[in-house]
DNA sequence: TTGCCTGTTGATATAATTTTTCAATAAGGA
DNA sequence: TCCTTATTGAAAAATTATATCAACAGGCAA
């Protein structure tokens, strides 16, 4: 799996280092999306040395390889799923900041069409987030 | 219809003012979303002595109301569009980072529906962002 | 294996954006 | 008009992301 990124990286003509190694391994067995500051305390476990700034670089790096995709959170800082792990979508609670993933893209297959054919542009990725309160939170 | 905000805010028990009014005079003209310090500047001209502050603070407040909707951009920031004229969802372009709106909100109608019944939640508003390369952009 | 070239890194500084603090101000009811 | 208190603006602080640059290390060639 990480292997896969590694290879991905050389064939790219990038070099493979250790600090990018512990970013894209910390990032791929994520249960969940991180915050570049996660991703770099996960990372600095696999490679003591590594700075925050190299996290940024490399996830900025591995969503360009298309490994990892960088989500669009409510309160304005980015986070990042790994790429495959995303072809849901999410759904956001207002009052808690859980996010749940859920499936459903091929729902917009046609819509997307649809934009694509009316306005020219190549749809490389799209994000759905839906916005409100869970179960739980809906009691306050 | 900075009237209805205006009416909107007294009937939540806010007070009105000539900032709140100048920053929803602003966002409700714009032809399009606008980011924080470009409502400021238009805010500027209907109530001089606004500062910035006052402009974070008040769509904040229209967000909760409403009015305002805030939109994630690729970069970071946040801008905000009225919030009627957002009903449409909107097109990134990766490379020259404009901003297309388009419509569609019905097609999302069942799926909202659909992952509200699964889930529980309430889901009370939606972004869907598509991201690509507009025309121009294709041809680098 | 060794050495070299150059892509990468990390620390620091910097930038950009948003939030907090707090004294002064002004809205709106009495 | 007066009083209470929500609201404001300026400055400071916090947060998040990027630029700079000398030191370092990956990987090819010899």
């Amino acid at each position: 799996m990480v292997d896969e990124v590694l290879e991905l990286l050389r064939e790219r003509g990038h070099r493979l280092t250790k600090p990018r190694e512990a970013v894209a391994r910390a990032l791929l067995e994520a249960e969940d999306w991180l915050r570049p500051e996660q991703v770099w305390e996960v990372a600095h476990h696999y490679c003591p040395s590594v700075g925050l700034v190299t996290v940024y670089r490399t996830l900025a790096l591995l969503e360009e390889l298309g490994v990892a995709r960088r989500i669009h959170l409510a309160h304005g800082c980015h986070g990042y799923a790994p790429a495959e792990m995303h072809h849901g979508h999410h759904l956001v609670c207002r009052s808690c900041n859980q996010v749940l993933e859920f499936l459903g893209t091929e729902d917009l297959a046609p819509l997307i069409a649809q934009v694509s054919r009316r306005t020219g542009f190549v749809v490389e990725e799209h994000l759905l987030e839906l916005v409100g309160r869970c179960p739980a939170c809906q009691q306050t």
